[in-house]
RNA sequence: GCCGCGAUAGCUCAGUUGGUAGAGCGCGGGACUGAAAAUCCCGGCGUCGGCGGUUCAAUUCCGUCUCGCGGCA
């Protein structure tokens, strides 16, 4: 009877939904997101499977062709047939940021939903994930040429001086940029020159997908400890299968662009090919500088609080995990 | 059994000519709009092995005990 109950409420609720908002007829777009090893790329292609999705990588590392083994990637097999976006996109020697992922993936949803399938947004980086859901301001394309400038200024004069410029040109920034940050002190700076407007300003305007579509934003939660374990198993798994033999090989074949080479993984080894240090230090950094990065994840993930998170448990197989998810969305597809 | 050496932050150790201590590593927290797996910020009271003695004051000196390491028997 209790049942019968709540069957009437939720008639009554649909009907209401469909005089007043378009909510109802908001496509649906699902994210899972959480830290690195906790899971997600396998859970994906179930839960993906299992609702007609097609997935979509959230991933700033993934896009690389030949950075398959460090990046974590999910092989072909993995996949299981189902269409994976954004993985294998570009080389290693391309640049690649978060405007350029936007542009992208706003036209993958749409071509998506126009096949009557879901998106389903996958990954770690969580500023990509900010991106999407609440966008980005319209850069000047003559920006770079003013980065450099800046850079090299930054060299010559010092950091110093760049901050006292922000300091004068736009004060809001310069109180949320700590003087030591070079990366952002230079990109203020930038925004400013080439939009003529405080980077604050610009960030005011921005629309991202978050009111656009109905977005099931779902975070895999996992014990720290448990997670820190998984991630020293998986970085002796990777060095099994042949990590020094694709770095080798990268280190070979390609120059790799700035943001490539941030990559975890490889950035460690090449230090040990020029003899900085020996092979079980490089594998000692490579643990600690994913288990760093995982926890950083943590700190950006946390404080999104329109996250649904997921408990996974340390007993918990991807089809578990993939299961509570789709128990959590059921309601809402 | 004897002779050395050591015992200080989770780990490795430094240090205090006696006024209750600090580096590195590990770890924790945070910021974040075009390199983000990047960049940057903040975080260390710990019975200085136990007990006793000297002293105004001991982690620092002395004695003793316990444990560890090395050497000699």
């Amino acid at each position: 009877m209790t049942r019968h109950k709540y069957k009437v409420t939720r008639h009554k609720l649909q009907a209401r939904d469909k005089l007043s908002e378009k909510k109802v007829i908001k496509k649906k777009v699902i994210f899972i997101v959480g830290p690195t090893a906790g899971g997600k790329s396998t859970t994906a292609v179930i839960l993906a499977k299992k609702i007609n999705a097609e997935i979509i990588s959230c991933d700033s590392m993934q896009v690389y062709k030949h950075m398959d083994i460090a990046t974590a990637k999910i092989t072909k097999e993995e996949m299981q047939g189902v269409k994976h976006h954004l993985i294998d996109i570009i080389d290693p020697s391309q640049e690649y940021n978060v405007a350029l992922f936007r542009e992208k993936v706003t036209r993958f949803i749409k071509e998506i939903h126009k096949k009557k399938l879901i998106p389903l947004l996958v990954g770690g980086s969580g500023l990509y994930m900010q991106i999407l859901l609440d966008g980005i301001f319209d850069d000047n394309k003559s920006s770079f040429k003013i980065r450099k400038k800046l850079d090299a200024k930054a060299d010559e004069k010092g950091l110093g001086v760049l901050y006292n410029r922000l300091v004068e040109l736009d004060p809001e920034a310069a109180k949320a940029i700590h003087s030591n940050d070079r990366r952002r002190i230079i990109r203020a700076l930038e925004v400013f020159y080439s939009l003529n407007e405080p980077i604050t300003e610009a960030k005011k305007k921005r629309h991202g997908i978050w009111n656009e579509y109905n977005v099931l934003l779902y975070g895999l939660s996992i014990e720290r400890k448990l997670l820190y374990q998984r991630i020293n198993e998986r970085v002796d798994r990777m060095f099994q299968d042949g990590l020094i033999r694709e770095a080798e090989s990268l280190c070979e074949n390609y120059s790799l662009s700035k943001s490539a080479s941030g990559a975890l993984g490889y950035k460690e080894l090449f230090n040990y090919f020029k003899g900085e240090y020996d092979l079980i230090e490089a594998k000692r950094l490579i643990k600690r500088n994913t288990r760093r990065y995982a926890k950083k994840q943590m700190t950006w993930f946390n404080k999104e609080n329109r996250i649904e998170w997921i408990d996974v448990l340390g007993s918990d197989t991807p089809l578990e995990i993939a299961g509570k998810i789709y128990k959590n969305a059921e309601n809402k597809l």
